[in-house]
RNA sequence: GCCGGGAUGGCGGAAUUGGUAGACGCGCUGGACUCAAAAUCCAGUAUGGGAAACCAUGUGUGGGUUCGAGUCCCACCCCCGGCACCA
């Protein structure tokens, strides 16, 4: 062992160990417990980035613990190669997608290597390959055949200087990224995936996943939102028909005063044709993004279409107006607004001077001014005719009743969720296996023609997908017929990808979408990734692993059995900002900090021109901000093991981590002290074991010590999975074994099994120097990626002595030394008879005592 | 706007079931070693008062429950994630 910890020297050394071994190689093998322990894979951006680091260490760390319980680890890694970044590229350096995005796999799997992550590369799979998408296409075809797969028209945004589709990502405050048009909502056809067949299951599947957070699983349903209530028809007065609506308040059907309709909904239409207003105000509803996000912040506008229809209890006559905020893909793109008792109707109606009225009243009898402010809560019905007096339930089922009885509602379930829109107008994804015959005759690709192959080499022009102009891609026949047919051009949703991968890792060369070897390895034990997927990719992944239980692919019903949400990795931001408002950030990397003399930050200057700078919010690393680590550049300086101690120690995982330079120095300092350590220890040849010395009590606490850390850290990585807190119980250990004099031998026994505990409970987390130390301590050469997982010894747990805090009224007076086996009245009687605590109860009647066994007193007085 | 989450010293965080607020680390201050620096080691470090013992205050804001609240309840403020074509 060097007497100097050089990571630059052992993590290659190590590194090559574990290669030469085939250290991560797996393989199917039912007399062993497994584990599928499984990160999200990457979008090949270019470089690693922080929260790149941060996920595959966390999954590093379960993987390698799990190891050490004796279970069959798969820890695989792959790429999400698919979407937008790559046209982007394209299209700025003229690069084809395919180039670009392979170049960045091959210098990202570097970084993943020299990180140490123990993963199968066997395993290793690109979602941009023929081989892996091809089976995703075949299950298309198949999805199609069970009808689960349909068309539609949908609406999208349309830049119509660049005459192409734009992603919500790429249309700001309007407009079109990079033409800058304004952007308009247009409809095309669309393919669907049918979802919300499942939204049932996907619902009440929720309550079984134990080892879900909460929060995601509350997203999940809230997304799915699953609510009953009545579709009720209203005639229009023209008699032209009906105009549906989905309520989960008829109780409230007295108090509407207004409908309202989506600009797209084929009443506002009819409505444009006569009404060159109309039509104007539909076209200018078009000009914004699709986007709800957008669409909610809108200023809330609308316009009558002069069309009522006929209440169905009163036979009175309704407005019908058009809104901006109503959405077509909700419910039936219309709502009956009641405005007394709907927040939202509300102030639509205040703003244009539409009837309130008040139709239910609170359950206690109190008096609302539902003028002044919409009353929402569930109560008894008023000026509501026959239905008078009747509370939700009953009101619900008597109008639900009355209006079935005459035709004009029925009870439904609806869904928030709506039907999953997996095709896009782009060419870097996944080919839809779709030909058109004539007539536009619709012919899904056969099995013996997959995969449709996306052509890689090619030249851009414009922005716009190569493919719409491809005629070799185009061009094609019929499956088994040699008449003419033309190509889908769109490609899929790259959510189409992801939901599929974990199955595919399983058996990554299987001649099929998955084989045999998915029944062992599947479900995903645990599943790591970023907080931000919380309800789009987790859901359609659980969605598809339905789809492939029920086409016989999947023998579970869920993916993924523990999910564990990682939190973003942050940074302070520094800038100038320029008279137009207009800020330039600094890269953190380039600026240096001045410090009071309490270390407060007072000032920063930009190493460029010593001028200074702003300091900006502590915010996600992002490009936008500047203000992102390369993490490359400190994998250089320290080594691999300081970067994944540091980012395991800096915050638990699920909360989001504020990056410092300043603590990554720290970590590498633990490392080098416990270096020191160990070799100082071992340097003055072997030390006996424990069993073969007798300790006194200072051995004795420090043995104890050496135990209480097995405890805690076990419980922290295997239950809490809070890294942070294990690591600062190790450099609690650390730091009393080398205050621990050594000269004698039964000191030098508890230091040993110190000294082995902590490389122990390391090795996950800095897994290259804990396997250095480990040989240096007297082990078999690469033994500690499987070496056992310590047990404490509880005889060596026991204490004779408790501290008990007394307190006086709830303030901490005394601390007490106590025999551990004290009963309560005896611990009572001390703390009543400790000078400091009667200092504080003279002239003061003891009221009462609280005594928690083994923790505290507190004296109540008066 | 809707859904979910968060807020604790100068900083990252700890306090696991309502029971000692600030573990561990960073930074900072002082000291040792050194020609000097780096590295390392020792001491201190929530705030206010005090020489100290100690006392008071303190977990985003305002209320409440409790012997006892960072933790539970109510109302609010700010920040973050998602909102269906970023991944």
């Amino acid at each position: 062992m060097e007497d100097r910890y050089n990571p630059a020297d052992i993590e290659p050394r190590v590194q090559q160990r574990w290669h030469d071994t085939q250290a991560f190689a797996v393989r199917e093998d039912p007399s062993r417990e497994k584990f599928y322990c499984l990160c999200m894979f990457p979008y090949p951006s270019g470089r690693l980035h922080m929260g790149h680091v941060r996920n595959y260490t966390i999954g590093d760390v379960i993987s390698r613990y799990q190891r050490m319980l004796g279970k069959n680890v798969l820890q695989p890694m792959g790429w999400d190669a698919f979407g937008l970044p790559a046209e982007n590229a394209a299209i700025e350096n003229n690069v084809p997608p395919a180039k670009w995005t392979r170049a960045n796999i091959d210098y990202m799997r570097g970084q993943l290597k020299r990180l140490g992550f123990g993963y199968d590369w066997a395993r290793e799979l690109a979602t941009c390959d023929p081989d892996y998408y091809r089976w995703e296409q075949w299950f298309f075809t198949q999805l199609y055949a069970r009808g689960l797969v349909y068309r539609k028209t949908a609406v999208v945004n349309w830049d119509p200087i660049d005459q192409t589709v734009l992603a919500n990502e790429q249309v700001i405050d309007g407009r079109g990224w990079r033409s800058g048009a304004l952007v308009e909502r247009r409809e095309i056809p669309q393919w669907f995936v049918r979802i919300t067949a499942y939204a049932d299951e996907l619902l009440a599947d929720l309550d079984r996943l134990e080892g879900w957070p909460e929060a995601v699983k509350t997203m999940q349903r809230n997304w799915i939102g699953r609510s009953e209530g009545l579709r009720i028809r209203f005639p229009l007065a023209d008699g032209s028909g009906d105009l549906e609506v989905f309520t989960t308040r008829p109780d409230t059907l007295h108090g509407v005063t207004y409908m309202a309709v989506a600009p797209e909904h084929p009443v506002a239409r009819r409505a444009a044709e006569a009404s060159a207003e109309v039509a104007a105000f539909i076209a200018s509803c078009a000009q914004t993004s699709t986007s709800e996000a957008v669409l909610e912040k809108l200023e809330k506008r609308g316009m009558p279409l002069g069309i009522a229809v006929r209440h169905p209890l009163t036979g009175e006559d309704v407005p019908v107006w058009v809104a901006n905020f109503v959405l077509m893909s909700y419910g039936t793109g219309a709502v009956m607004s009641v405005p007394g008792h709907d927040e939202r109707d509300h102030e639509f109606a205040t703003l244009y001077r539409l009837p309130i009225r008040q139709v239910v009243a609170p359950q206690d009898g109190s008096t609302v001014d539902v003028q002044a402010v919409a009353f929402t809560d569930k109560g008894v019905l008023c000026n509501s005719g026959e239905f008078d007096g009747l509370a939700f339930a009953a009101a619900f089922d008597a109008i639900a009743n009355r209006l079935g009885a005459e035709g004009r509602a029925t009870r439904e379930v609806q869904y928030r969720l709506r039907d999953w829109l997996v095709s896009r107008q782009r060419y870097w994804g996944c080919p839809i296996p779709v030909v058109y015959g004539e007539d536009d005759q619709l012919v899904p690709e056969s099995a013996d023609r997959l995969p449709v192959v996306l052509p890689e080499n090619v030249a851009w022009e414009g922005v716009s997908s190569p493919l719409f102009k491809m005629k070799s891609f185009l061009e094609t026949t019929l499956p088994g017929s040699a008449a003419p047919a033309r190509r889908e051009t769109d490609t899929f949703d790259t959510f189409f990808e992801s939901s599929w991968y974990y199955a595919r890792f399983c058996c990554p060369d299987a001649d099929a979408m998955v084989d045999e070897r998915a029944r062992y390895w599947m479900p995903v034990d645990i599943y790591i990734g970023g907080i931000e997927h919380a309800v789009l990719h987790l859901l359609y992944a659980r969605f598809f692993h339905k789809l492939m239980r029920d086409a016989g692919l999947a023998v579970s019903d869920e993916p993924f059995t523990r999910l564990l949400t990682q939190g973003m990795v942050c940074k302070e931001t520094y800038f100038r900002e320029a008279d137009n408002g207009k800020k330039t950030y600094f890269n953190p990397a380039a600026v240096a900090t001045v410090a009071d003399e309490k270390g407060r930050v007072i000032e920063a200057r930009a190493n460029v021109d010593g001028q200074p700078v702003q300091i900006g919010p502590v915010e996600k690393m992002s490009k936008s901000k500047n203000n992102g680590i390369d993490p490359q550049t400190l994998i250089d300086k320290y080594g691999a093991d300081t970067v994944r101690l540091y980012t395991m120690f800096a915050a638990p995982p699920e909360q989001s981590l504020e990056w410092s330079d300043s603590a990554v120095e720290g970590a590498s300092r633990f490392l080098r002290g416990l270096w020191r350590l160990v070799h100082e220890h071992v340097a003055v040849g072997a030390a006996p074991t424990v069993a073969a010395v007798s300790l006194d009590e200072a051995q004795r606490t420090l043995r104890r010590r050496v135990h209480e850390t097995i405890v805690k850290v076990t419980d922290d990585i295997s239950r809490r999975y809070k890294f942070n807190t294990a690591i600062a119980a190790v450099m609690e250990l650390v730091n009393a074994l080398q205050k621990a004099a050594a000269a004698d031998d039964a000191t030098r026994a508890v230091k040993q099994e110190g000294l082995e505990t902590c490389v122990l409970l390391l090795a996950p987390i800095v897994p290259h120097t804990t396997e250095v130390m480990w040989e240096a301590l007297g082990h078999a050469p690469g033994s500690l990626l499987d070496a056992p997982w310590p047990v404490a010894d509880s005889a060596a747990l026991v204490r004779d002595e408790l501290n008990i805090v007394v307190q006086v009224n709830g303030k901490k007076r005394a601390e007490l030394a106590v025999p551990a086996d004290l009963d309560a009245a005896g611990v009572e009687a001390a703390a009543l008879a400790d000078p400091q605590v009667a200092r504080h109860l003279e002239g003061l009647t003891v009221r009462k005592v609280v005594v928690i066994p083994g923790r505290l007193v507190n004296i109540v007085v008066a």
